[in-house]
DNA sequence: TACCTTATTGACAGCGCTGTCAGCAACTTG
DNA sequence: CAAGTTGCTGACAGCGCTGTCAATAAGGTA
């Protein structure tokens, strides 16, 4: 019914346009060795007079290379983390000219792994970016090792050495945080763990126990609660924290939407933030900055890593030697309102 | 260096298996009319007994069809609007054996028609999700009515008749929110408008109006403010609203991240809410839950929303009639503690 | 200059699928 | 029973690209 669109410039048009064959164009779209420096400017200006897109599907089915990379991911987490995730893979993608699939995931579920699989071979992308935690989900990466597609993962509790992983300090940048603390003379100082199967929950922790021993001060089992990163949990561990006979001054949660829960917590029992208790939390999210008071908190460039993880996995399928960046990146500590020096007992 | 994997199952594989020639499996695969029942089963058993998946790029190169639907979107949004946006179109493209392919746009940017013109000719996608705003950006929705690629807008605020269209009775429930707050004696309530370029806060805008009007109230323009659903304008609002000479004991915030603005703003002045103030957002995005108090708001179906119209979407790519909704989704009024009736004057 | 290497280029066969069209069987109809 | 119809099936030609391999040009060597 309706008439066709501009007509289609295939790599015969370009072919013909520059006075070469078919494969030259080829040779040249590849950015392959071996072409004569006129011949390829040649090429390139006939692909530019013609607006030349190369056809992917035609390129996929003939030379086996779909351009696609995954992005396996945990619904349910906090979604800011997420869209830092995201943006930073896409834009990797985009400088390469690969497209991003997602696939999103409903842990924990025993069928993960067939999803995963489906998820691969249907979309058949060639690599697949893992944020945390599932770089440490072994239905998850064993799947994908035995299916030889490669992985970047992004903060992995326990990075293999044979694929790419990124990560930053978070474990010395919860050390400064509970500092902070520290130097505003808090002395009990609670701490809200994240969850276990995230790699950086260990590695926060061990940073808070770093603080403490740096400053000559007791580890207090009592004062430590496992958390899982949401609101409720941090709610209910500071509850439990607020409960005990000496309470913390100070509460340090592994991150933002935990450290939410405690400012909760704090108003529901008529406790002034950060009069009465300090509060941190870990991620800079969004809610950070809209909470009251706002909160002391760690800026993680996750928005960088996931590039970095993205782009390196793409060299990666190109051939190039891809190598994990040697140092991890640095987080920031953003001080705000919900920490204040530990009230004097008057 | 490393074997291969599983042989590849082709087209080819599975008609021999089924003792019939290759268009014929075809035709099974693809649903179409003309195959004997009998072939039909023969066909898909030998499909299930092979675990065959069809190429996609063969069949895209193929048959001009790319199973790909893009879901362009601004990326400075409210991500967890976003994420009900993502998860409903992707709930129906997986459904439908279709894959999502994401552009994030940039707004304001001249050269968003060239983005998105590069974004579909590039990924080649057959349709595109437009989430509010975006429906109503004419640089999106007229380059894509010249690509002739179908469209399906989520809360437009000009809906095309001949496009998929959906949208929710927001208007309806910011009335209902409005009702709210006249029930509790309020008299002074204070709006706060949507961004102008969003169709939906217009139509917020006059549920406000609607409600003032069923109960008798007289209209009063200085306790109308422009926002633009971001949480600085609404804490900008707010501090205008409570500069008044006569300050509304009430704000309706058009979303909910301009109402954890205007709580904040009440903190900061040493505000009770909802004592001295009441405060109601919309969209029931996690923050509303999060803030103290926790936020009167109204939850759209913001993912089945999006899950319907990428859907319709598909189902119209697939040639099938496809007709928006006639109905509205349903919004649902959530009180929290935000809200209480007004101080009596003592 | 004759011969050997290496750099550059092109011809051509698929990749796995769908569209087209032709062929044949099974029914209808006059 | 002949001549349509319709239903079902298969043969085959691409879709636009890359891999393979052969052909040719260019450069080096004795």
């Amino acid at each position: 019914m309706a008439e066709a669109g501009p007509k289609k410039v295939t790599i015969f048009d370009v072919a013909e346009r520059a006075g070469v064959s078919i494969k030259t164009v080829s040779r040249v779209v590849n950015n392959e060795s071996n072409v004569r420096d006129a011949t390829r400017e040649k090429v390139l200006g006939a692909i530019r007079e013609l607006h030349y897109k190369p056809n992917a599907a035609a390129r996929e089915l003939s030379g086996k290379r779909s351009r696609l990379v995954g992005l396996v991911y945990e619904n349910a987490q906090e979604f800011n983390y997420l869209k830092d995730v995201l943006n930073g893979t896409l834009e990797a993608c985009e400088a390469r000219d690969y497209s991003l699939l997602l696939c999103p995931l409903a842990l924990p579920n025993p069928d993960v792994a067939a999803r995963v699989r489906e998820f691969t071979t249907q979309a058949r992308v060639e690599g697949v970016v893992l944020p945390a935690p599932l770089g440490d989900v072994p239905a998850v990466t064993g799947l994908l090792q035995q299916l030889r597609i490669p992985v970047a993962a992004i903060a992995p509790k326990d990075p293999r050495p044979e694929e790419i992983n990124v990560s930053c300090n978070d474990g010395e940048a919860t050390c400064s945080l509970a500092e902070v603390l520290i130097e505003q003379g808090h002395r009990a100082i609670g701490f809200i763990k994240g969850h276990p199967d995230h790699g950086a929950s260990a590695v926060r922790f061990a940073g808070y126990q770093r603080a403490l021993e740096r400053h000559g001060m007791a580890f207090t089992a009592t004062l430590v609660r496992q958390g899982y990163f949401d609101f409720d949990s941090g709610k209910t561990a500071a509850s439990e924290l607020l409960d005990l006979a000496e309470p913390p001054s100070a509460i340090v949660a592994s991150n933002d939407d935990m450290a939410a829960g405690v400012l909760f917590e704090a108003r529901e029992r008529g406790l002034s933030v950060p009069g009465d208790l300090s509060v941190v939390g870990f991620d800079d999210t969004q809610i950070a900055s809209r909470l009251w008071p706002p909160l002391t908190t760690v800026r993680q460039p996750i928005m960088q890593m996931a590039e970095t993880a993205a782009r390196l996995l793409i060299d990666k399928l190109n051939g190039e030697a891809a190598q994990s960046p040697d140092e991890p990146f640095e987080c920031e500590v953003v001080i705000r309102n919900s920490t204040a020096p530990v009230a004097s007992i008057t």
